[in-house]
DNA sequence: AATCGTTCCTGATAGC
DNA sequence: TGCTATCAGGAACGAT
């Protein structure tokens, strides 16, 4: 599932193909993903706009167009962004002009922006959770949801004392509460699992139970596998890929995620997998104890 | 105000 | 073997 550093990975994908680029045309087979306007206006207002900038907020990947316009992608859990050429014909596409042919067109593919040099942008999403939003820059910036997301964790105003005030009169447990968009950025399943091993805290702990100790080093950690998730290209256990349609290689240094039934690298525990919130949490029992 | 349950989807897997 | 039921999971939203 697409977290901070695989949509961070996105982004600089995107930088790299689609700057100045405009967009001549929109293609999808599952329109209720544009969640607005609806899709044929959608498609009309897209059309002529060029791309000026591509940034991420929280887990949303954004295109500042020409006109004063931005378009919004989140790609939720199963979605990722792609760049190439499509051919439609033999059902192939490639991710560079001169790379290699790719045997097949991934089958999820739900919307197909089309490019003004004839480079195509792919929407897959397995499970159809993605949305995509046009919004007047001016109007998202200043809008009620893009104002209630939480710090973003690898920016420096992101301060131990921003976090410590992020956390202030949350009871909930600290997994949960960490995965809050409205209390911190970009952190999801994955590197909350990761965060909290490397912090030594128990995923069910009450927030507001956190000793002073425990709170800098979930800081640190938080920052910690982020900044890894980036460096790594992020993470592709699931259905997670690059622009170009290669994994992220941060598995590697998975420590408790998906790994329940395995020994824990700091002590050899068997890693164990609970459920709560509707989410599964993995955690070693011995370093992380409640 | 904070927290909990529901909703959107479909491939994989467990259970019979 | 083949069918059906269950599950995963980001985050907005409504209910409590």
């Amino acid at each position: 599932m697409p977290e901070l550093p695989e949509v961070e990975t996105t982004v600089k994908g995107l930088q790299a193909k689609v700057l100045l680029r405009t967009f001549v045309d929109v293609w999808s087979d599952w329109k209720k993903m544009v969640k607005k306007p609806n899709f044929e206006l959608f498609k009309k207002e897209l059309q002529g706009k060029k791309i000026i900038k591509v940034w991420r907020r929280a887990k949303n990947v954004i295109f500042d167009l020409s006109d004063g316009y931005s378009l919004l992608v989140h790609m939720k859990m199963t979605g990722h962004l792609m760049y190439g050429i499509w051919n439609m014909k033999n059902n192939t596409w490639q991710a560079r002009k001169d790379g290699p042919l790719k045997e097949k067109i991934n089958g999820y593919l739900h919307i197909i922006f089309f490019l003004d040099n004839g480079s195509q942008i792919a929407l897959s999403d397995y499970r159809k959770f993605a949305k995509v939003e046009l919004w007047k820059t001016e109007e998202l910036l200043t809008s009620k949801e893009f104002n209630s997301w939480g710090p973003e964790p690898l920016e420096k105003s992101f301060t131990l004392a921003k976090f410590k005030e992020v956390l202030k009169h949350k009871k909930g447990r600290i997994k949960q509460v960490i995965m809050e968009p409205k209390v911190i950025a970009g952190v999801g399943n994955i590197y909350s699992s990761e965060a909290l091993w490397w912090a030594k805290i128990h995923p069910e702990k009450s927030a507001s139970k956190l000793t002073d100790k425990e709170l800098k080093s979930l800081y640190d950690a938080i920052k910690k596998v982020l900044q890894q998730g980036i460096n790594l290209g992020g993470e592709s256990f699931a259905d997670y890929r690059n622009v170009e349609g290669e994994k992220g290689h941060f598995g590697s240094q998975r420590m408790v995620y998906k790994r329940e039934k395995e020994s824990c690298k700091r002590c050899n525990t068997i890693i164990v997998r609970k459920k709560f919130g509707g989410r599964s949490a993995f955690f070693c029992p011995k370093c992380q104890k409640p």
